[in-house]
DNA sequence: GTGAAAGCGCTAACAT
DNA sequence: ATGTTAGCGCTTTCAC
């Protein structure tokens, strides 16, 4: 590998004045930049990252932690950041498997190692205590799907109980009285947040939910179909569902067609995400949108304006789901 | 940040021994090993990894080259290559942008820059011998869904044209006779690929296809809608349709029955790749299965065997796509 | 078994 | 405008 030593011998300067030329660095003459640089491309010369961040503590790249990247809506935030960091010239490091406390602090050691000043961290385990520390040891930290008060300035997140309550009023107003929720077995805030919405804005229209008929599972496809069976095996009625989100929604609407219900016909299910698939299902799946690319996208700009001093975030940090009426809800 | 000058201060040893006792060198007291240790976790001792690096010329790191995250097909591809790589304590590095010769050769730059041996490139661009050459200055380089001769005990590869030929034994089996093609309009190997595939096998039972139902779209949901409905206008009859993915199937599914076409009564449809929602779309999805995830485990075993000298690796390299039969193909 | 010291490739004072 | 030099935090000979 060539250096900036060779390049600094073969064009009789100093390393100092290659270097200010790699850096787009001023005081150098226009010839002599010239001339260094036409070096450069023909020797094939390329910085090491790895000596330039050893002294600027900084290596251009922007972490992500998340739980996996398989599943489509984590996948969707890191196409978010990824899509700003490459804009801003960094490349992303994604450490995964932020699944319980341990492996959150695990996942966020491993960036810290590589004195990764910009992390964008999905944090569902850690205290609220716990973040506001490391967001002061990390001066590029910024929440997503999480907000804290004493963070809020770095914290982009979205409003999960009124979310609940958005899906409430549609269900509403298509007549709809007896609902099953189908919701995740996490023992999470989101999942929390959107069932106290929805029965809260239930409640006010003396809506009541039965107790057997929120159900929890995992939140995914096989999640959506187990919940759908253990309703359909209940034998409680019920004319919609509120699913948790798309994937289980998706799941259970395989589940219930299987067994001879028809959706919307006989139950109406409204998802949460809607996620790219949410419009190709059949039915169309009616949901709450979450926006979370655009979300990847303000926090990786709150985060790099966060490490080069520029305080300047201007942006959104509080998103609200809209209402993606599609052909699963309908009128009862 | 505390270093390892800090704990041999503390310690009254010299950062050698330090040293030796983060790496689990030979060479040093048990005693002090013990003493060592416990100062090092006492303070949160954590090695830069960018000062190791750029000695040892290793970060680990494994970095990905391919075009986005966003497809769940790569997103698959990465969660594979994540796996392993973090049961060899490696931490993953995305390079995206691999949707021309240019920004293949820029991604794959970027992760060099990094001093990163190990790479799993999905190129699609790059000529072989370019490929070749960079084989030889990176030393754990993998291609994954390519094959070249030279490179092939690097080439982690899936068997495109006997997909294609797989695919039209089974609508042959089933008795159609008039089949349309939605395929990619990308000019790469792959659609190519299949297409031969399928069209060489029917044209051994003298069947061919009308040039008119071949039509090209862009491989993702719009494109198989506009496809569908492309096909659709025509006026042309067929009774099977094989689709280039998944993802174009489910789009042209959803427009066929926008149209009034009833999958697959009136028209089957098969797919490629077995994306996991093919199992969820209405009706389910026919297709041939891409064991990408797996495929990409094992190109990330093998850069790892290439980088720590044991050329061992003794895992598949070609690998068959399988006929997963649902519901979206039945008899004509 | 342990330490001293050189050096990895680069940046950033500080000279000139 | 350009050069000299001292590190950044670590690994790795080579001595002892």
């Amino acid at each position: 590998m060539i250096t900036i030593k060779d390049i600094a011998k073969r064009a009789n300067v100093s390393v100092a004045t290659v270097s200010r030329v790699v850096n787009n660095g001023p005081k150098v003459g226009k010839e002599t930049r010239e001339r260094i640089k036409k070096m450069m491309d023909e020797m094939g010369y390329r910085p090491n990252i790895n000596a330039r961040a050893l002294v600027t503590n900084n290596n251009d790249t922007i972490g992500l932690v998340i739980p996996e990247v398989l599943d489509p809506f984590f996948a969707a935030l890191a196409h978010g950041i990824d899509e700003v960091a490459r804009e801003n010239s960094c490349q992303l490091l994604i450490s995964t498997g932020s699944s319980d406390k341990n492996s959150e602090k695990n996942a966020i050691n491993l960036l810290q190692d590589r004195r990764c000043e910009r992390i964008i961290f999905h944090s569902k385990h850690l205290s609220d205590q716990e973040l506001i520390e490391l967001s002061e040891r990390i001066s590029g930290l910024v929440l997503i799907n999480r907000y804290i008060e004493e963070l809020q300035d770095r914290s982009i997140w979205l409003d999960n109980y009124e979310g609940g309550k958005i899906a409430a009023r549609h269900l509403m107003a298509l007549q709809h009285k007896s609902i099953a929720i189908i919701t995740s077995n996490y023992d999470l805030d989101d999942p929390k947040l959107r069932l106290k919405g929805i029965v809260d804005e239930l409640r006010k229209q003396s809506i009541e939910i039965e107790p057997d008929l929120i159900v929890e599972q995992t939140p995914d496809l096989l999640g959506g179909e187990k919940a759908a069976q253990a309703l359909v095996s209940s034998g409680k009625m019920f004319s919609a569902i509120f699913s948790y989100n798309d994937a289980m929604a998706i799941g259970a609407i395989s589940t219930l067609e299987d067994n001879g219900f028809s959706v919307p016909k006989d139950i109406s299910i409204i998802g949460f995400d809607d996620v790219l698939l949410s419009r190709y299902s059949r039915p169309k799946l009616s949901t709450l949108s979450y926006p979370i690319i655009e979300m990847a996208k303000q926090a990786t700009h709150l985060s790099i304006s966060l490490t080069t001093g520029k305080t300047n975030y201007k942006g959104q940090l509080k998103y609200l789901p809209k209402l993606v009426r599609r052909e699963s809800t309908t009128e009862r």
